[in-house]
DNA sequence: GCAATAAATGATATAATGTATCATTCTGGC
DNA sequence: GCCAGAATGATACATTATATCATTTATTGC
């Protein structure tokens, strides 16, 4: 299900590249294949989903071990998301414009078709949870969340989009 | 290390114990191994860690499959909670008290010793999430999040309490 | 261009985690 | 005691993740 074109995909792996490069890094052949296949789903992807993949569309096998090293990279370049829930990964939403991580990332999980959405965190929410966690005494390092609901086109599909 | 007391342990489980009658549920001599070990850890633990401990001190050794089974079910109690970021386990902090899980329940665990503390959301963080979410046409179904950070202790024994 | 070095990947083995399935034991009601 | 259902035991296996070393590929200095 190729729900993005392949211009779009091309440009996003262009940008990629680019951005790999700032940071003296290389998106190799490898790691363009798996970034690809995450840019290409909509819905986030185990690493054995991944690997599945990417056995799928090419020749030679790629192994496991691979697809871990690789989505740890692809992870600490910012070009892919990890979450913690369910141990899957997504591609960045912001990776060919020039948004910067600067606030804590949260994703918004669709029950229904299992689509992310990634969208900064607000002034408001932050406050409020900072303010939470004070309230005990705790101070808090680190904010991302993954909240699980139902997305616009789920909601309007009364039903599931499944 | 046993950082609970005796009494207070016991009447912990009496407490879980009634509280499982009253769902027509039995605590049998397995749950409450398993449940007394989560009470009497400072820190979250895995099934498998569990089932270790369970076996450490008993001499009839427990199948893992057994233990999977047993969190399911305390889980459903609501006698434990299970932390999704890290698939791990910790007993529920309102057991022995007439608290009720009205609102949605976070989770603070400190970077530092790996303790975790159970709260209750405020109206504010509920309502900013559920704003953030908002903006993008998401519509929340479920809130627990289990949020990093620094606990009282280890802010003042600067430098963390491992 | 070419050797030396480092980075990336391949390959294999194994650890860790979680589930499926069926047999056995335990429990409460009759 | 007997029966039905709940709970547990036991075994096998699927899935997920990591450790380790060999091999290949790129980069740098010469």
């Amino acid at each position: 299900m190729p729900n993005i074109k392949q211009s779009k995909l091309d440009s996003l792996l262009r940008a990629a590249e680019v951005s790999c490069a700032e940071n003296g890094a290389r998106l190799t052949q490898r790691r363009r294949q798996v970034l690809s296949e995450l840019m290409q789903s909509s819905s986030p992807l185990s690493a054995y989903e991944v690997l599945d993949l990417c056995n799928r569309s090419t020749t030679s096998a790629m192994p496991a071990m691979s697809v871990y090293r690789i989505l740890d990279f692809l992870e600490q370049q910012l070009l892919v998301h990890r979450l913690s829930t369910s141990n899957k990964y997504v591609s960045c939403a912001h990776i060919a414009c020039d948004h910067k991580h600067f606030q804590a990332t949260h994703f918004l999980l669709c029950e229904g078709c299992s689509s992310v959405e990634e969208v900064d965190a607000t002034e408001e929410a932050s406050e409020a949870l900072e303010q939470m966690a004070k309230t005990v005494g705790f101070k808090l390092t680190t904010q991302q969340f993954e909240l699980s609901g139902i997305c616009t086109t789920c909601q309007n599909s009364a039903g599931g989009g499944l």
